[in-house]
DNA sequence: GAATCTTTATAAAATCTTTATACACCAATA
DNA sequence: TATTGGTGTATAAAGATTTTATAAAGATTC
């Protein structure tokens, strides 16, 4: 994929001006919408590789623009955020964000989520087996190989993983994934996850205590990077 | 690939004798099944590297037995059919099926057609002999040896063994062996399952307390082991 | 009627859920 | 700068439940 195009919405002039100068100086081509309709409008004119999107829109909610977006739009959406409003941020990754920045960031840590998300939107095909550094999955015949040797992973261990690993890169919240795994009824039992999650790095991790592979982002969720780097 | 094997499945004695007779003078092997069950348990059994399939068949609709089939059987499925609409042949196309060919067919076309879809997939060898350490299956002749000594098996013990056996490294599933070995009326009776693979351990595995081969897969089915790292 | 399959009953093991406690982090306070 | 309390996460281990193992009795088949 050659020069990446990436929509911008947002409605300060300010941040508009320096996301474009730091977005066109790393080779992106850059859209601009200032409004949540404009934004609409334009993702459907010139579909974008990667939409950044604040939240905090005049004309409309910007969680609002996000469902109607994710109702056709597959590639990344990055969420940008003003401090204080974590819950907006766990909403918005619920609907199908792939990624969250809080305002005000620094460039190098935009351009890298923006790298990052890009790369992993291409490895999304239905791959059987997927290889993570020392640790392999295979999805059809259901084994998973840490340092060449076969795990024993019990059924919720094994749907966790893959869960996951299928959404390499991504913020998954709490609820979205006891959603998926112990169903709508489950959603305030973060306590589950936490002691699966426990037991899944026993397994999976080098060292459970300096986990690579299932990051902890404290009161949002958990994310599962594949290589690290 | 030398002489490769097509399982032919029709209930029509003449067909089937016309058919083993051109595919034989072409130097294929020929396995034979009169009804859908008989197919589907000989595929599970000596997967073939090609089957040809009646879809009007006197036990159950054809297009049932290639769907059946597809849930694990990848290489090609070639439907043979009286009926010569675009309806079934759409369908048996998205059952996934490789080709169709209404009856009557000229034979030269049939194996021309044989070989495009042999040449499409890349078949692993059939292998009439296998042993695991100190356990070996002769599918030929239907003779299990443990530590070089004959093993009287019952038929469905002999049955289940062979399908992990083919199977070996994937995990299958309660059901999936229940519907093979016992038919879809069976998939609630994993207790069957119990029985019989404690049966199976007692014969094959050298401490059946601690068995090498089938190995549990708690919640999930069984996975057979050929040999242990 | 011997071999095999099916069913039943119970024991054992594996897994999941809950509880209790410790830890890390951050902000407000003194 | 140290202290305190609150929030969220980690961890082990006990308790509860589900799944599997096992033997043996009852049916069925050839």
């Amino acid at each position: 994929m050659n020069n990446p195009t990436i929509l911008i919405i947002d409605d300060e002039v300010q941040i508009r001006k320096l996301l474009e100068i730091t977005l066109s100086a790393n080779d992106f081509r850059v859209h601009e919408a200032s409004t949540g309709k404009e934004g609409l409008i334009s993702a459907a004119m010139h579909p974008p590789d990667l939409i950044l999107l604040d939240l905090g829109l005049p004309d409309e909610d910007g969680q609002s623009i996000l469902k109607k977006l994710r109702e056709w739009y597959k590639a990344p959406v990055i969420i940008l955020s003003v401090r204080d409003n974590e819950d907006d941020i766990i909403q918005a990754l619920d609907n199908g964000a792939n990624d969250y920045l809080t305002k005000p960031f620094r460039t190098g840590e935009l351009l890298a989520r923006i790298r990052t998300a890009l790369r992993l939107v291409q490895n999304t095909e239905n791959v059987p087996l997927r290889e993570y550094g020392s640790l392999s999955i295979d999805f059809t015949s259901r084994i998973v190989k840490k340092n060449q040797e076969v795990l024993k992973l019990t059924t919720t261990e094994y749907q966790l993983l893959v869960l996951m690993a299928q959404n390499e890169g991504r913020v998954l919240t709490h609820q979205f994934i006891l959603k998926i795994i112990w169903g709508p009824s489950y959603l305030e039992q973060s306590q589950y996850l936490r002691v699966f999650v426990r037991q899944l790095r026993k397994k999976i991790e080098d060292n459970p205590d300096q986990p690579k592979y299932i990051i902890t982002e404290s009161g949002v969720g958990y994310r599962f990077v594949g290589n690290e780097k």
